[in-house]
RNA sequence: GGCGGUGUAGCUCAGUUGGUCAGAGCAAGCGGCUCAUAUCCGCUGUGUCCGGGGUUCAAAUCCCUGCACCGCCA
C-alpha cells in the first residue's frame, strides 16, 4: 500500500506563527490532501519546538515557566491552523512524554552504534542560534547571524560521530536525486558533504530546559537531535505503540517528505539523515526546501520587524484566498516577495473575475433556464478535451510539487470554459428556445467543467472547492479519484440561491482605509536593526511610502479640557472620519480650524493624549525657536481623502 | 577566497536535448457581448533574450570573458 506521510517543521515556541509559518504548513497540507485525493494513504505531522535555551530566557524574561510560554504560544497556532483549514492528523510537542521516550529510544540507538563519545568543546557560543562560532567567524564579537554577543564557552559534551557517515550520505544523494530538492539546494548540501564532516556535538550542559541525555547526568539532549526527532516519535517510535513508525515509516512504499525553510536544510539533510543511519531507521525520500517570503526585499524576520501577519488578511477574505495566493505566486523553492498590491491584484484578477465570476455566471444560467442543475447530462464538446489537457497539467505539476503551475492549469481551463459559454451564447438560446435539450447540454458542459474545477482546486482551496460543488448542485464531499472523470455531475439538481464567492475589491478604497490593518506588521520596523550608520539619514522610496498622507477637512474642533496646546478634530477623509488630536490650540483657534483642507498621517497607531484618542496626525511646519505650529494647507478644491504623495 | 545559481516585454516569470523560442499571466489600449462579482470574449508587444567575444548553416539556448545580483561554504 502505497503511503504518504508528510511533515512541517516544528515550530520554535519564542515566535509567534507568521506567513513564513503558515506558508510552510499550508504547503504540507495541500500536498496531502493531494496525496490523499490520489487515494493514497496519508499522514500528515506538524507541530511546536519548545526546548532550548531561547525558550528558557524568553519565559524568565516573562517571568514565567517555560512550559506555560509554550502552552500559550502552541495554543496561537492551533487556533491559527483551524482558520486555514490546515488538515494535520497530529501535532507534536518536544515537550510531550512520548518524544521524550523517543529520542531516548533513539540515543540508545546511536550510541548502541558506536557513535557517541565525550569530548570538551570550546568556542563563542550565541544562544540564539544554539551554535558555537569561531573567533572568525564573529562580526565584531557578535553572532553574525543574531548580532547578539556571542560568549565564551568550555564544555564537556557528547559528540556524534557524524564523519562517519559522510559517505553513505553522499551514497544517498547519488542514488535518490528526489532526496533534496530543490536541484539547487541537493547541489548545495553534496558540495558541503563533499567538503567533509566534522562530528556534532549533541549535548548542552549549560541548560537545563531539555530532555536529559539519557546516561549522561548533566547534559541534556541538543536541540537539533531532540527537534528532528519528532519526525518518528510522533509515529509512535520508541514509545510503545509503534504501529503508525511500521505504516508510515518502515513502509518500503512509503513516501516520508520533509517540508521546510532552505534555511534549515543542513540540519534535514545532512544531520538527519545520519543520526537515522547510525540509528537504523529509514531516512527519509525527499526533504523539501521552499524559499522565504521577502518584503521589502528582505527575509521576513520578527527581529527586522516586517513580518506579516496572517489575521488580518484571513479575517478580511477568507483563508482560501491567503491559501491561493501564497501557492500561486511563490514558484515552490523560490523565494517571492509578498506585498499587499500582489495580493489584491492575484484576488481581483484570479479568484473575483476568474474563479468566481465564472462560477457565478454558470450557476446563475442553470438557475435562470431551469431551476437546477442541467436535466441533459453532454459528454461530447470542447470543454472535455480543455478539461482532459488541464488535468494532465495539474497532475505533472502536483507531481513535481510545482503548485503554481497546477494552479495555472486550473486558471487555462477556467479561461476555455469561458471562451466556450462566449461561443455558444447560452442565453440567445434561452430566449429563443426556452429550456432545451440543447441548452441543456451546453450548460451541463460548462457546470461539468467548473466542478472539475473545483476538484482540481480542492487540495489547495478545500473551503472554496466544497462551496463551488454546492453552487452547482454536486455533492459537496471531500474529492476522491473518482471525482476527476467527465459526467459526475448530478442533473436536475436543485441550486442554492447564488452568491459571491470571492467579492470584487477596490483597490483605491481598500488602500485608502483597510492598508495598515492588513499589512500590520507587529512591530514598527525597527531602524536600529537596519544597517544605517553607512547612509547620510536618506531613506528609500519604500520606506516613504509606508507612510499614508491623505488630505482631509476638518468638520469640527474644539479644546482638549485642561490643555492649552491640543485640540481634538474630526477629520473628514472621504471614505470616513477621523478624530485626531493636535497639538496646536497656541495658535489656532478651534473655530478658525473648521473648513481648512489639511494633512493627515493615516496610517499613524492610535493614540490617547491627554485621556483623548487621535487616530492620525495633522501634519505642520513648526516655526522658530519656540516651535509655533504653522498648519500645511491644501487648496480648498482637493476633495477630502486625496492621497498626497 | 572556493563552489553553485540567476540576469528574457512596465511587473512576475515560461522557454526541455541549439533550428516558427522571441512567449504566458498581470498591467495598458482598442473592439465585441451583456448570462455573470463593471465580470467575460477577441485583437494589439520595434523587447540590444545583462555587456563583449567565439563555435555553428543556425544560439536566449553551447564555450570564453566582463558586469550585476543571490545562495552555500570558508
Amino acid at each position: 500500500m502505497k503511503t504518504f506521510y508528510a511533515t512541517t517543521p516544528i515550530y520554535y515556541v519564542n515566535d509567534l506563527p507568521h506567513i513564513g509559518h503558515i506558508y510552510s504548513t499550508v504547503v504540507t497540507d495541500v500536498l496531502t490532501r493531494y496525496h490523499r485525493l490520489l487515494g493514497e494513504k496519508t499522514w500528515f505531522l506538524t507541530g511546536t519546538d519548545e526546548h532550548g535555551q531561547k525558550i528558557e530566557r524568553a519565559a524568565a524574561a516573562q517571568g514565567t515557566e517555560p512550559i506555560e510560554l509554550a502552552n500559550r504560544v502552541v495554543l496561537r497556532y492551533h487556533e491559527l491552523y483551524r482558520r486555514f483549514g490546515i488538515a494535520n492528523d497530529d501535532f507534536i510537542r518536544t515537550t510531550e512524554a512520548r518524544h521524550r521516550r523517543g529520542v531516548e529510544e533513539i540515543i540508545r540507538r546511536i550510541e548502541a552504534a558506536g557513535d557517541l563519545y565525550l569530548a570538551r568543546h570550546e568556542g563563542w557560543y550565541c544562544a540564539s542560534c544554539e551554535a558555537f562560532y569561531t573567533e572568525k567567524e564573529l562580526v565584531e564579537q557578535k553572532c553574525p547571524i543574531h548580532g547578539e554577543p556571542a560568549a565564551w564557552q568550555s564544555e564537556e559534551n557528547v559528540f556524534f560521530r557524524l564523519s562517519k557517515y559522510a559517505g553513505r550520505l553522499q551514497e544517498i544523494y547519488r542514488s535518490q536525486p528526489g532526496f533534496v530538492r530543490p536541484e539547487t539546494r541537493r547541489a548545495e548540501v553534496m558540495s558541503f558533504v563533499e567538503a567533509g564532516l566534522k562530528d556534532l556535538s549533541v549535548s548542552r550542559t549549560n541548560i537545563r530546559w531539555g530532555i536529559p541525555f539519557p546516561g549522561r547526568p548533566g547534559h541534556v539532549v541538543y536541540v537539533w537531535l531532540d527537534a528532528l526527532s519528532n519526525y518518528v516519535t510522533a509515529l509512535g517510535f520508541g514509545a510503545g505503540d509503534e504501529r503508525l513508525y511500521r505504516e508510515f515509516w518502515e513502509n518500503p512504499d512509503g513516501r516520508r517528505v520533509h517540508v521546510i525553510g532552505k534555511d534549515i536544510l543542513r540540519f534535514h539533510a545532512v544531520y538527519w539523515p545520519a543520526f537515522l543511519l547510525s540509528a537504523g531507521i529509514p531516512v527519509p525520500t525527499t526533504v523539501w526546501a521552499h524559499g522565504w517570503w521577502l518584503r521589502d526585499e528582505k527575509k521576513m524576520s520578527k527581529s527586522v520587524g516586517n513580518i506579516v501577519q496572517p489575521d488580518a488578511l484571513v479575517e478580511e477574505f477568507g483563508p482560501d484566498a491567503l491559501r491561493y495566493f501564497l501557492l500561486r505566486e511563490m514558484a515552490f523553492g523560490q523565494d517571492a516577495a509578498f506585498s499587499d498590491q500582489a495580493f489584491l491584484e492575484r484576488y481581483n484578477a484570479d479568484l473575483a473575475n476568474d474563479l468566481g465570476n465564472t462560477v457565478s455566471r454558470v450557476a446563475a444560467l442553470c438557475r435562470q433556464a431551469f431551476g437546477s442543475s442541467p436535466p441533459e447530462p453532454c459528454d461530447d464538446n470542447e470543454v472535455i478535451g480543455a478539461w482532459e489537457r488541464a488535468r494532465e497539467a495539474w497532475r505533472v505539476a502536483m507531481d513535481e510539487s510545482a503548485f503554481h503551475r497546477g494552479l495555472e492549469a486550473v486558471w487555462k481551463l477556467l479561461s476555455e470554459i469561458n471562451g466556450f459559454v462566449v461561443s455558444r451564447e447560452p442565453w440567445k438560446i434561452l430566449k429563443e428556445e426556452g429550456p432545451s435539450r440543447r441548452l441543456s447540454r451546453i450548460l451541463y458542459a460548462c457546470a461539468e467543467g467548473v466542478r472539475l474545477v473545483a476538484v482540481l482546486l480542492s487540495p489547495f482551496m478545500p473551503e472554496t472547492s466544497r462551496r463551488i460543488c454546492a453552487a452547482l448542485g454536486a455533492a459537496a464531499k471531500e474529492a476522491a479519484l473518482e471525482d476527476l472523470e467527465w459526467g459526475r455531475l448530478s442533473t436536475g439538481a436543485a441550486l442554492p440561491a447564488p452568491e459571491a464567492l470571492f467579492p470584487r475589491v477596490d483597490a483605491a478604497a481598500y488602500f485608502s482605509t483597510e492598508e495598515a490593518k492588513t499589512m500590520s506588521t507587529n512591530e514598527p520596523a525597527r531602524p536600529a536593526a537596519a544597517p544605517i550608520a553607512d547612509d547620510d539619514g536618506r531613506i528609500s522610496i519604500q520606506e516613504f511610502q509606508r507612510v499614508r498622507l491623505v488630505t482631509g477637512r476638518v468638520v469640527e474642533a474644539e479644546r482638549v479640557p485642561k490643555s492649552n496646546k491640543l485640540v481634538r478634530l474630526q477629520v473628514d477623509l472621504g471614505s470616513e472620519k477621523r478624530q485626531v488630536v493636535a497639538g496646536i490650540a497656541n495658535r489656532y483657534e478651534p473655530e478658525a480650524l473648521v473648513g481648512k483642507n489639511v494633512v493627515i498621517v493615516a496610517n499613524l497607531k492610535p493614540a490617547k493624549l491627554m485621556g483623548v484618542e487621535s487616530d492620525g496626525m495633522v501634519l505642520a511646519a513648526t516655526v522658530g525657536a519656540a516651535g509655533d505650529p504653522s498648519l500645511l494647507e491644501v487648496a480648498a478644491d482637493v476633495p477630502p481623502g486625496s492621497i498626497v504623495k
